[in-house]
DNA sequence: GGTGAAAGCTAGCCGGC
DNA sequence: GCCGGCTAGCTTTCACC
């Protein structure tokens, strides 16, 4: 996957725009980075075939789809064997609410996001969800106050 | 921007489809969805329109532009007057290896996210320009050992 | 970097619920 | 009146030079 061609500058130009808007067409993001359409196209497919651009995602409003609260939560766990660690990775991993989910060092043992529609329904994923695994020690979670940046 | 209409099962699936691929062709995506194209089109726009559809992006390999460790953050600020917190939160979000930036409730007061080349750069980062403002107490650096799960 | 055939986009109009 | 489907002209894509 990865490219043993480093980028150069119309290659990061071409990625700077189509973060912005993934769907241009290919000849207003040539006219943009100062190609024509065909040269403008080969460069996307090589970035594309390399894995660079690994893909496009319409951005949803988390709102619409009664995904409006976003919650971080720590998670402490009980040591165990693998294979309770294992069991509780492919649980949390398979919640439709969790959207991210990361082991780490030090402690927090786990970071988890969770976006659901409101509190109620985050009351109902902790107590119903999460809570209840064995592995499950101790949840600390944190709610935000304001987002002032996200992405890039 | 909120949509009085609410969606329907049509609406869901374009959604749906469009999360997964942005670049769906508008005859592909009607054809998934089990329309002809321009009512498929009325719809999208129409979620464009409403803001449900926020927009496209493409999805860029982080090692390859450079961005390939990410790091939480937990910052403890000194309470101080208002314009300490703005001049705190503007400088912050103005760094450009800061993905993410919400101020929480309770414990931690902020929360960050940086994205940057390697721990060296890091280093940099840390030492050269977070630690350095006089509004942060305390920070605490989160490392990922392993991502089990991203986004939808 | 340019060209041209094939594919896709999208406006206008019509028909059924 | 609302929503889907059809036709048709314009734009974009992309293999070939």
């Amino acid at each position: 996957m990865s490219n043993e061609t480093p980028l150069d500058a119309i290659d990061r130009e071409i990625i700077f725009h189509l973060r912005q808007d993934g769907r241009l067409t290919n000849v207003e993001l040539a006219k943009r980075v100062g190609l024509t359409a065909p040269p403008c196209l080969r460069r996307v497919k090589r970035l594309e075939e390399s894995g660079v651009i690994a893909g496009y995602r319409a951005v949803i409003d988390p709102e619409a789809v009664g995904r409006g609260l976003e919650v971080l939560i720590d998670v402490e766990i009980y040591a165990q064997d693998r294979k309770s660690f294992e069991e509780f990775e492919s649980i949390v991993a398979a919640f439709e609410e969790v959207v991210e989910f990361r082991r780490m060092y030090g402690r927090p043992d786990y970071f988890i996001r969770v976006a659901v529609a409101d509190h109620a329904a985050y009351e109902a994923f902790l107590t119903g969800r999460l809570s209840g695994l064995p592995a499950v020690r101790r949840l600390e979670s944190h709610l935000t106050m304001k987002t002032i940046k996200t992405s890039p």
